[in-house]
Order: structure tokens, then C-alpha cells, then sequence
DNA sequence: AAATTAGGCAACCGCATAGTT
DNA sequence: CAACTATGCGGTTGCCTAATT
């Protein structure tokens, strides 16, 4: 069976949208709202357009804030990490650079910013990438953290609390040894519900589902003040039977230049690692601590040339469909 | 100056998913 | 639970303009 078309394709007008159209479209939404039925929506304004072209022509381009013109180069960068981490998700991408929209970021990256890419790291080599496991921290409950992240005015729990806030944080619990330090984060970070704001540091987002991150700054892998962690200094391979069956949410972060992957299973078990090959990753030096440092100008570019070679299929990540629980295989 | 090519971008198409009945 | 519908998303197309021949 048929679907039914969304509109009469016969009577919709296609192609480029006039300026009359455009302020009869953005008159009529900036006062009585879209309405939650963008199939209607035409008939209401008055336009010979399909709902979903109204709906297109509103978010990229007649909306309020969007930002038009030249990505700077922390948006460049924001790009290449996330689509270094998730691939083509254009709209989560977008959604950690306010005021740009998903098809401008698709376009901006399939025009000019895959080619620069290409472009600073032209020798089309692979390597082997393993993860290497830096620790592991056990929680007892899912309600009582043995994590906390402060900044000067928050705290933040971990996991399933709530917390947000603005800011460069510094965090009291740590993951490797066992010297009493806290680490300060003055970077920008990446998780599942997490944004950015570029005119601030650094915000986060939890919606109290599994959703958690961790990513910190250089001395997460020098001191630990957990409570009632366990912090094994042993580095290891991760494999994947480790994680068993537990479902769990793997996020991606960059602070302070050096590369950190988080994930969270359904036995509340907080690990971290360092992400790379047992030695090398194009673009990161192993700093034999744990840590990863970025190289200068170069952040990941033999991860983003491996998934434009391989059709945005990630070589280290292979993320299933289910939208709400990004399963991750390691390999 | 005209023709051709390449780049950039807006918009469309079709599929997947979520919500509703 | 199935069928239907609306929305969201990513891939692709095609038009416009600038650059090159």
C-alpha cells in the first residue's frame, strides 16, 4: 500500500522561495506559531508550498539567530570532532553550534571543510587503533556517585543526577592514582546531552536518562579523591566482552587537547579511556600517562580521512540505529 | 566576450521514526 | 497491535554565480 503524499504535488509550487513568500511565511509563524502541523500550515499563510518545504525555508533560513557566513575555526573544529566521533549526524552536530543549521553544516563540510581536512593530512595511511582502557570506577548505586564535578558555583553528581551549568569546572574525584589533586577543564565537551555554547566554555545537559559525561582535564589520570571508587591505575586492552550485555552510552570528548571517550553501562560502571592505537593516532601523541595530547593544527585527521574513505562508516566506531542508546563496538 | 567548468548553496526526495487512532 | 500520518533527517539534485579557458 501506498503512502499518501504529504501534499497535492500538483498545486505546490517548487524551486526557489520569493522574498513575498518569505515574509508571509515568517509574518505569519512570528505570530501565531507554526501550530505543530506544518501540513496545514500552508493553507493557513496562503502559499501554493508543501508543509515540509514551509517547515525547510523556516528552520534554515527564516528563523530567528541563524547565523549566516564564515565558521569560525572553533566551529571548524567542533565539526571535525563530532563528525570524527559520530559520523554524519549532521543534526546532532548542529545542535552543538547554535544558530547553524544541519544543512548548512552538511553543506559547509561536503564544499570546503572535508576538502582542508584532506587537504593538511594528504598521506592516505591506516592504522590499527585500540582502546586502551585507563579505569575503572565502580559505583554501588545508580543514586549515589561517587563522582562529583564542581565548578565555583555547581556541583555536578554523576550518574543520573541533574546538572547543568556554564563554565570551565574543575573536579575533585579522579580516576588513575591515588593523590588528593582536583583537575580543572577549560575546554569545550561533547556528549549525548550536552551542547555547546561558544560564547561560553563549556554547558551541560543531563535529562537524567544514561545519559552522562565525564571528560576532563589533564589530571585525570594523576590524582583520585573518590570515596568509595576503585581507582586502578592498570592499563589495559578493553574488550568488548567486558561490557557484556549491559547497554551503555559511549561519548566522545576534547578538553584541554587531549582526547577522552567515556562510557557508562547498565551496571554503573564508569569507565575512561584514552582513545588511539597501542602507540600512535594521526594527530595525537601518546604522552605515556594515559593521555593523548593533540597535536598543533591537527586534531584527528586520519580518524575524519578514514570515515570520508569508508563512506562515514567509522572505523572505530560502529554505532547501531537505535537513536536512544548508542551501542558501540570497539575494534 | 562567450563558452565552459567548478563551487556553493537552497531545496527536494525518500526513508525512518514517533505519535495517534 | 496494526494502520495511518506527521515530522525529522540525511542524501542528492539542480540552480546560480564565479572562475577559468
Amino acid at each position: 500500500m501506498g503512502r499518501a503524499p504529504c501534499c497535492d504535488k500538483a498545486n505546490v509550487k517548487k524551486g526557489p522561495w520569493s522574498p513575498e513568500e518569505d515574509a508571509k511565511l515568517k509574518d505569519y509563524i512570528e505570530q501565531h506559531g507554526t501550530g505543530g502541523n506544518w501540513i496545514a500550515l500552508p493553507q493557513k499563510v496562503g502559499l501554493k508550498r508543501c508543509g515540509k518545504s514551509c517547515r525547510l525555508r523556516w528552520l534554515n533560513y527564516l528563523r530567528p539567530n541563524i547565523k549566516h557566513g564564515q565558521f569560525s575555526d572553533a566551529e571548524d573544529e567542533v565539526i571535525c570532532s563530532l563528525f570524527a566521533s559520530i559520523g554524519s549526524r549532521w543534526s546532532i552536530i548542529a545542535s552543538q553550534l547554535p544558530g547553524r543549521t544541519d544543512n548548512d553544516i552538511k553543506n559547509y563540510w561536503n564544499t570546503r571543510l572535508k576538502k582542508k581536512m584532506m587537504a593538511m593530512n594528504p598521506s592516505p595511511q591506516s592504522k590499527p587503533r585500540r582502546i586502551t582502557l585507563l579505569s575503572i570506577l565502580e559505583s554501588s548505586t545508580p543514586s549515589s556517585s561517587p563522582l562529583s564535578f564542581r565548578d565555583n558555583s555547581n556541583s555536578y553528581y554523576h550518574p543520573h543526577g541533574s546538572f547543568t551549568g556554564v563554565g570551565s569546572f574543575s573536579y575533585t574525584s579522579s580516576l588513575l592514582s591515588g593523590n588528593n589533586s582536583s583537575a580543572s577543564a577549560d575546554s569545550f565537551f561533547q556528549a549525548q546531552e550536552s551542547f555547546i555554547d561558544p560564547t561560553q566554555k563549556c554547558q551541560f545537559k543531563d535529562s537524567s536518562n544514561n545519559s552522562m559525561f565525564v571528560f576532563g582535564g589533564e589530571a585525570a589520570a594523576t590524582s583520585c579523591s573518590s570515596s568509595d571508587a576503585s581507582c586502578n591505575n592498570q592499563i589495559s586492552q578493553v574488550t568488548e566482552p567486558e561490557f557484556g550485555e549491559a547497554s551503555f552510552v559511549e561519548q566522545i570528548g576534547v578538553a584541554d587537547n587531549h582526547l577522552y571517550s567515556g562510557v557508562e553501562n547498565t551496571t554503573h560502571k564508569l569507565m575512561m579511556f584514552s582513545s588511539g592505537s597501542a602507540s600512535t593516532v594521526s594527530g595525537w601523541t601518546d604522552k605515556q600517562n594515559g593521555l593523548w595530547e593533540q597535536n598543533p593544527l591537527d586534531y584527528g585527521l586520519e580518524e575524519i580521512k578514514q570515515l570520508i574513505s569508508t563512506n562515514n562508516n567509522c572505523n572505530n566506531f560502529l554505532f547501531d540505529d537505535k537513536k536512544t542508546e548508542e551501542r558501540v563496538t570497539y575494534y
